[in-house]
DNA sequence: GACGGCCGTGAAGCGCCCGACCATCGCCGA
DNA sequence: TCGGCGATGGTCGGGCGCTTCACGGCCGTC
């Protein structure tokens, strides 16, 4: 089975191969009559543009770039990834451009493999995931002109359009939340204090709990993985002062943290308040349900899609925008603190 | 910044574009001492290979396809999927390879995938995941000589090398397990009867019953959704000799199924044990943790990117391979039954 | 009859690979 | 001594499929 090339439609159509690009890319240069005929005769043999030679030609690689930047593990574990693909998929395939992957061990290779995909023009753009401070790939990729659209920020971008998840008014309304329901002692088990997002929820619960007189909350660093996050609980929760509530940075580490929480004799909401940045089916799946504050992934995925493409086709320049506002779901695992 | 090509390297190091394309590609036809001297101007210069102008010199696209057909909300819960891309990609970075991603509705949508891919030139090979009976991709794919990994069978997989997961003996094992601890009425809350692995479970589990002179064993579907399986679970336990373990089919539904159990007041695992396929982290983040039959997925997507490859590279005819077996985990979830 | 608009053709070239060809040199046999 | 020959190390140029610029007939119009 061999692929048809524009010169078997010109064969057949008694045209020059000219004419049938032309005709086939909506150029002027062909009357109407040989434009039907050839997407005709294309249509019939099955044509298809050879994205190579598209490509080679000085066109669009047809296709956009995303790293990932995790161990394989927890790629698995959390459903963000996952989601924010099929998010970027809705818009991609809509312009049938293709999405490469890349799963990368650390911010190096991240950026080696920004450098490969612009080198060998494999893609037209990126998506960067997690932006931390001083994040050497904004450079990186301002210097080479790869269209890209941050997800985090909006700090530290650079020229780069991003898209930003409102972490602090998050934090706001939890906090605003507990304290209406009676709570004082706050604690956070939080992520990578090098991510911006991060950043930005730890200032903000700090911030709140200043102005509403609440006492200074602790804030206790988790990674992904089950011991550390069990382990943070464990500490909070041994405190002579343990607080009433803990805000986790997601809802792998929360439902661990629930899991210490009734492993350790404590009685969920009454006693201990939780709640779980990003929601899923994860937090409904425990007992009592997370309370969590969910966001719209997949459509944060399409958003950046649609960012990117703007980006690809009138270059930098473009608007950062806010994602939808997280949305606070009380669950099960929130309540009115009872002193015993 | 401007990608530079082999005649930039061509001008730097004194010699004509073969020269320098020997040189890069290993080929006889330089002496070692220019070999040396271009290779070093091409690394001055950062130089790598356009990947249009390779494709198009009729070369390998450098990409491989992996096709997802389901809808986003799954996508993100249940980790298979980006376990195996994990270990696909292992591989591939390994051979500077990409992949390329596409989520798809349906198998016809699929199939459309598959030709595209395949008259662009976009990939030189696919991974096909779920096989199910009379699958017509299989068809398609041998039609347009695309190179292939079929993730399922044996059975059904027509010329195209499949790595298979030993369902049967998987089955046998829980089975053999549960009975020896006393169960003697089981259940099996399935997948997708098309899905041939699905019915390869079944059929043993009936199988194994059989032969142990154990009770027919009931056989449900649910889908991967919550209602689905919540409501699967409920009808089997409300009936009148409701069965004493359950079998589930991903350790999504199989935790759904616990929660309803616990519901329903009964206790796991003494009136009621569980077992899930696939082990995740879901299954130790419930409580009781879940017993399961886990899976080297990563290795397995090693595997079969490994497989492809060799595909790519010597044409059709390759062998299907097993992968490695199912390992029963037993946790909290199932025990010794004890009648009330 | 010059001119402009419309259709269409020819050819170049994107970056890379590779088959065909060529220059040089050392070696051998007449 | 010298022509011929093979090996070595390199150049030339075509072509992969597609786009696009420059041009050239053809027709109708002023």
């Amino acid at each position: 089975m061999k692929r048809p090339t524009i010169a078997d439609i010109a064969g057949r159509a008694g045209v020059s191969r000219s004419a049938v690009s032309f005709a086939l890319n909506d150029q002027p240069g062909v009357s109407e009559e040989t434009r039907q005929r050839v997407l005709a005769v294309a249509s019939e043999l099955g044509w298809r543009p050879h994205s190579a030679a598209r490509a080679l030609r000085g066109g669009r690689a047809g296709a956009i770039g995303l790293a990932l930047q995790r161990p394989a593990r927890l790629l698995g574990a959390e459903p963000f990834t996952m989601e924010l693909i099929s998010g970027l998929e809705s818009e991609l395939s809509a312009r049938s451009c293709g999405l490469n992957l890349q799963v990368v061990e650390d911010t190096e290779a991240e950026i080696a493999t920004y450098r490969r995909w612009w080198a060998e023009h494999r893609v037209d753009g990126v998506i960067v995931l997690n932006l931390r401070d001083d994040d050497p790939r904004v450079g990186v990729l301002e210097d080479l002109h790869l269209p890209a659209v941050v997800i985090g920020g909006p700090a530290g971008t650079g020229t780069l359009p991003s898209i930003w998840s409102q972490d602090a008014a998050g934090m706001t309304d939890v906090v605003e939340y507990l304290a209406a329901l009676g709570h004082r002692r706050l604690a956070h088990v939080s992520g990578d204090p090098n991510m911006r997002h991060i950043v930005d929820r730890a200032d903000a619960l700090r911030e709140v709990c200043r102005l509403r007189g609440l006492p200074e909350p602790t804030t206790v660093r988790a990674d992904y993985s089950d011991e550390d996050s069990a382990q943070a609980t464990r500490r909070l929760l041994a405190s002579p002062d343990r607080p009433t509530a803990i805000i986790y940075h997601t809802d792998l580490t929360a439902v661990t943290g629930l899991e210490v929480a009734l492993e350790m004799g404590l009685s969920v909401p009454d006693e201990l308040s939780l709640v779980a940045f990003n929601d899923s089916r994860l937090c409904r799946l425990v007992n009592p349900k997370l309370t969590a504050l969910a966001h719209d992934i997949p459509g944060r995925g399409a958003q950046a899609a649609r960012m990117l493409f703007a980006a690809i086709e009138s270059g930098p320049g473009a608007d950062s925008q806010p994602a939808e506002p997280y949305r606070l779901l009380p669950r099960g695992s929130t309540g009115v603190y009872r002193t015993r």
